[in-house]
DNA sequence: ACCAAAAATGAGTGATTACTCACTTCATTA
DNA sequence: TAATGAAGTGAGTAATCACTCATTTTTGGT
């Protein structure tokens, strides 16, 4: 994957294809590193157009001002995030094939999101660092949450609690913890403390058990 | 408690008292709050010193930098975020007396945590924030976590082991699972999502217990 | 009441900020 | 190839930034 098809990869919505410019692209890439390192409001629109290699009007002349590309980062972002609920069949697929256990559905979101991570790091440090200050960011995960994620990962919950695989604690308090625990490993892991030795495999291991010991049915 | 007992309280250091004017208690709290609301970088000299009701020039008597300012802040209140762990006869104390099971021990720490965030949350949000961008202050943090937390964890949960309540796992990730978990649930109680409605006591035990289930030893 | 030291002041500093705009260069198509 | 709109430029703008310092006000000891 060449240095662009990854941002415009991360900056579609809906697969439409973005037509990103030459410069325009370079803007992006320079201003997520730049937000990511320094933060936003420490970082000036003259850094990101020298980092860029473009004059400071070319930023101007593509958004409108500085938050505005701020949220030309942030919003297709946050879809990104949400991906593994967005699918249609998610649901379906959940229940009748691919996940026989709520152990597996974990697992496989876990890694999934464990690559997710990996790959888009300086967007998730954006994102840790700016939703603090930016009130609309924080509306527009929460919405995106609510309309694509929490009613999925409900039905997923009570379809496994009626299995008799989880313990019959409320459906956000699953919800809750089982997100606390995945993104607090993930932070951990590549914000936190990403300079110690991390066995991946054997610590996300660890992190299931853990949680699917906690969760389950007792009996 | 008046409205400069809880600062000094805050910003002593080994029960050192602190002498502060009643200017300078004014342009703390001023830069907690705007610190806390709208970030460092954010953050004007002139606006912290108006909202202190103070010359923009007694800032600078007090404190040589708008940095200086921040640490003046931060660095004490590292101390107090490590206090449970702090006192001498800590470890003497989870061991033969206070607490008879890990699960007590971690229903303390967490019922003193959440006090602690709920009085200070101000001052927590300045952590959250601006940890990411400040390298001496997530060093300052390490360092204390190293030298005053991890030593006497690590006795805790050998201790526990021993007594075969606790799973064999790696100290270090049973000390990373349980502060991922305490840390996660006051930061989606008070940061994420305040506005929820918070049976914060019946959530706390249901935390503790998914908690246990997932690190007590089987068998 | 007096004085010296400490604290507080606020106008002033040069640097930097986000953003504008008249202008040039480039790309496309007639 | 000429015309046209889009893309790119960079000097210029007023506002604001962190910080300074000569001056005034407050404080505490005698």
């Amino acid at each position: 994957m060449n240095d662009e098809q990854w941002l415009q990869e991360l900056l579609k919505i809906n697969d439409e294809e973005v037509k990103l410019s030459d410069k325009q692209a370079k803007i992006l890439e320079a201003a997520i590193e730049m937000f990511a390192e320094k933060g936003y409001a420490a970082t000036s629109t003259s850094e990101i157009a020298k980092r860029a290699g473009v004059a400071e009007g070319t930023i101007f002349r593509h958004y409108k001002t500085k938050k505005e590309l701020l949220m030309a980062i942030v919003t297709p972002t946050i879809m990104k995030i949400a991906a593994p609920f967005l699918a249609k069949e998610f649901v379906k697929e959940v229940f009748e094939s691919q996940y026989s256990s709520y152990e597996d559905f974990i697992r496989a979101l876990m890694n999934n999101r464990y690559e997710f991570v990996k790959k888009y790091l300086p967007m998730i440090r954006i994102f840790w660092q700016e939703t603090a200050f930016h009130s609309d960011i924080k509306e527009q995960i929460q919405t995106v949450f609510m309309e694509n994620i929490y009613g999925k990962f409900k039905r997923v919950i009570d379809h496994f609690q009626q299995k008799g695989e989880l313990a019959d604690l409320p459906a956000n308090t699953i919800i809750r913890m089982t997100i606390t625990t995945i993104v607090g490993f993930l932070l951990t892991r590549f914000i936190l403390l990403p300079n110690l030795q991390w066995d991946d495999e054997q610590e996300m291991e660890r992190t299931i058990q853990m949680l699917m010991h906690g969760l389950k049915k007792e009996g």
